[in-house]
DNA sequence: CAGTGGTCTAGACCACTAT
DNA sequence: TAGTGGTCTAGACCACTGT
């Protein structure tokens, strides 16, 4: 199927990186999407004119970032970017009685706004003015709320997104189907802070509460920004976790 | 200079997967201490009767958990757990000016407490009673103070050590060369709180303020809590960051 | 310089998956 | 049953480290 197209470029770059980079480059331009097997060992050593073992350090290296997925007798597929991998596997919450309900999202709105402004812009990297999508959703945990989620999207990225249903964790997912586009990088920044009014009366409790504030920018393909986020959370049932190694 | 020693447990077991086993019990026993060189690949395949591949499969497994170090032309050495390694690569702070001046560590006090209780004792896996080591630390950014660090140890791990210079940020070193103990594995909680007295006059705020509060509980060997640290931060200076992939 | 890990090859056989 | 990745071997040559 595939021609052969030997590796050329011998920048002193290990053959089984120069080999790497060119799959990172298929991934980025979208040759493979998530969920797509790749060609066979086999194939890809034909196709680049390596041998199996170059191209098995290669993938490898990619299968223990998360960007690949292998199964033994099944293929070499693109991960998706799932809950195991999403930041929701460092939130934790206490529940108020020890039943384990699963956590519920309320959907506050979701609104087009034309004029947007700054600090919104400058995150997705717009200019002044462009028109931003803002969708606000609340997630509940045994019918009280535990953080405010207010989420900025390019609106020209994913515009007719505000005629769905956000009543789910699942915006990335929503996005994945309504727009064809994949979270492939994120980084949250945390930080303490008060309660606004507005956000008080949101989350049940009193103005200049301590909360802790949360920033997240998501990126899909080439850098792009897709998502920044402003999560709030209670600083009395919200917490983060992490673990090394 | 090692007499060779097949490996004959076969447990259905890949058999870079039992090399790996006896590595790690070597490590753990102690037979290759921290900054110890192991013996080569062709040394260590030769003693275990397996081929180079395989020993090397064993090694870098070991190598990605941070468990060893290598370095061409140089050899294969027990790793110290460093900086690199540690939380510290998720913090950051605001510099009150723009230039890159180095963190310093003010140091406090170190305590024997003879009849600790909870929470320390809790978190340490200690009796009511135990004796435990309180270490008072803080972060200075350009002689403004960012966090405030308690460090509670079980004495009886750790004798002697209240008599070092702990103004550095090393205290896992210090404990390394002094105690012969090392963490192998941690885990933090965020929460956001308020400052009370004592710690706003320490961090140069006011009581009440909002304040970011990290607990961290560090494990040696064997399961057994080496450290349980409180830190509380400035919300105007210190922050906390982390990326994915 | 001798010795180390880093890279690369060209196979072999096996366990597992999907049909 | 055919095809996949998982494991393992037995070398080769190179770049780098320390003396």
């Amino acid at each position: 199927m595939s021609a052969k197209e030997n590796l050329q470029e011998d920048s002193g770059l290990p053959l089984y990186k120069t080999v790497r980079n060119r799959l990172v480059k298929e991934l980025t331009q979208g040759t493979w999407k998530p969920g797509d097997m790749l060609p066979t060992e086999v194939q890809l050593a034909g196709n680049y004119g390596v041998s199996i073992g170059t191209i098995r350090q290669a993938i490898l290296s990619l299968v223990r970032e998360g960007r690949l997925t292998r199964t033994a007798g099944s293929g070499t597929f693109v991960a998706r970017l799932d809950a195991s991998r999403s930041f929701a596997r460092f939130f934790r919450f206490r529940a108020a009685s020890g039943t384990g309900a699963a956590p519920q999202i309320r959907f506050l709105g979701a609104e087009i706004v034309k004029d947007a402004t700054v600090p919104a812009v400058t995150h997705l990297g717009l200019a002044e003015g462009a028109t931003i999508l803002l969708i606000r959703r609340v997630l509940m945990s045994e019918e009280a709320p535990v953080c405010l989620y207010r989420s900025y999207l390019p609106y020209e990225l994913v515009s007719g997104l505000e005629n769905e249903d956000f009543a789910s964790d699942h915006l990335y997912s929503l996005i994945e189907k309504r727009c064809g586009l994949f979270v492939v990088k994120a980084e949250e920044l945390l930080r303490a802070g008060l309660a606004s009014q507005d956000e008080a009366s949101i989350l049940g409790i009193q103005e200049a509460d301590p909360i802790i504030h949360i920033e997240r920018t998501a990126q899909t393909y080439g850098g792009r920004v897709l998502e920044w986020r402003e999560t709030v959370g209670r600083s009395d049932t919200f917490y983060y976790k992490i673990s090394m190694p």
